[in-house]
DNA sequence: GCATATTTGTCCGTATGTATA
DNA sequence: CTATACATACGGACAAATATG
């Protein structure tokens, strides 16, 4: 199937609400799962013409996606797929740090309330069911959703916001990781360690061991970049 | 003066680089100094023709300024300047104790680079010049300043994003305050505190005192929030 | 509640400027 | 250097939604 026909399949999604909006979660979706590749451009006229929408619509829609780092817009050439550098995963991982850390440092004084934990065990346990399945883009989304669920601790609309855009972006940067597997597997495990410090509702605990795995993940997603890009 | 006419005056400006981002720039200051008044429509067709740009171009600045919060936009009705609320201003302080804590917090081994902590020693400088000129707008800006530096000691250039984002919000409310002075003043001597303490490098101590800080200031802007409302 | 006017949402055609083969 | 392709920006058009009388 050509790119240009799998894009016009998603035209059909096209008629409900707004649709700029549907338009960028539509690219969205494409580019965190890695139909376009990381640097290639995004032409006004073919992409327009393949979903069917005017530039005027989808230049809206690439402002939006430009804004959340999805996309990278260069004056007078079009825009670009993101292309992460190591510095990028480096920042990526401090402002996760200073959220996911702060967030559960946090609990400290104000106990973790019950649904948001039990969110986190939901994601848990989509991640074991993806295990099973050996769906690795699903464990991979387990993975992101836990996080989401850390960074929700704060009771915050804001660095939820911050936290999507943050997961969003490295996702974008997983896409070019060649074992989805070995990279994911072991955090399934650290996960329920983390959850089960979250539960104690002591803080400054939880953010050690939280810590240690942002730092663990941070250097092995840092090595296969390197080892990728020789 | 008309506001139509202030607002062709700013045409002059529209010619240099790309005309949605200066576009952007002009509206952003305009809503943040309170040139157009929370809950107000900004029409596509008024503004669009004051300023001399056509519809598609002032829509993909509409759009930029949504996604920072100081617009919202609602389906076939338009935007409008964003109206905060007493859970934003809650929020937004959230943010600020998580971003603006963690950053001091992590001093502790990394002590603060020397041009960063300059560069806040320039913004009270700026508050103090900003205070014998009785320039209270100057005197926020400068305090503005003073809080993006703290933040950038994280060394993030998304969380120096992000934080411009949250000041530029906060902004949007302080516009609403009835007596600038009264608000800003005290802070000028608090941030010397914070500064003093942030030099000797000890993040655990510069958290304190900021979170301090930080809950004083969030409780004075609510009082005032309220006491505004009735 | 209805009819009208206004405004937004979306698309198209086009002229101009910019980058690249 | 020229030619081509493309992004930028404009203005007009019309349907659909909303506001107004």
């Amino acid at each position: 199937m050509s790119p240009d026909l799998e894009l016009a399949a998603d035209r059909r999604l096209l008629g409900r609400t707004s649709t700029v909006e549907r338009l960028a979660d539509i690219l969205r979706t494409r580019i965190i799962e890695g139909f376009f590749s990381p640097g290639e451009r995004l032409a006004e006229d073919s992409i327009g013409s393949a979903l069917g929408v005017s530039r005027n619509t989808l230049r809206e829609a690439f402002r939006l996606l430009t804004h959340e780092r999805l996309l990278v817009h260069e004056l007078n050439r079009g825009v670009f797929v993101c292309k992460l550098t190591v510095d990028d995963l480096v920042d990526l991982y401090r402002v996760r740090k200073l959220v996911e850390c702060g967030a559960v440092r946090g609990l400290d004084g104000h106990p973790p309330e019950a649904d948001r934990v039990a969110a986190m065990a939901t994601a848990v346990a989509q991640g074991d069911d993806a295990m099973r399945a050996s769906d690795w883009r699903g464990l991979g989304t387990a993975n992101m959703l836990f996080h989401q669920g850390i960074a929700a601790l704060a009771g915050s609309p804001r660095v939820d916001e911050l936290m999507r855009g943050v997961l969003a972006e490295l996702r974008l940067h997983f896409q070019s990781m060649s074992d989805p597997r070995r990279f994911h597997e072991p955090y399934l495990e650290r996960n329920r360690e983390v959850l089960s410090v979250i539960e104690t509702g002591a803080g400054q605990a939880a953010e050690r061991v939280l810590r240690m795995y942002l730092d663990d993940s941070e250097h092995q997603l840092v090595e296969a970049y390197r080892a990728a890009a020789r």
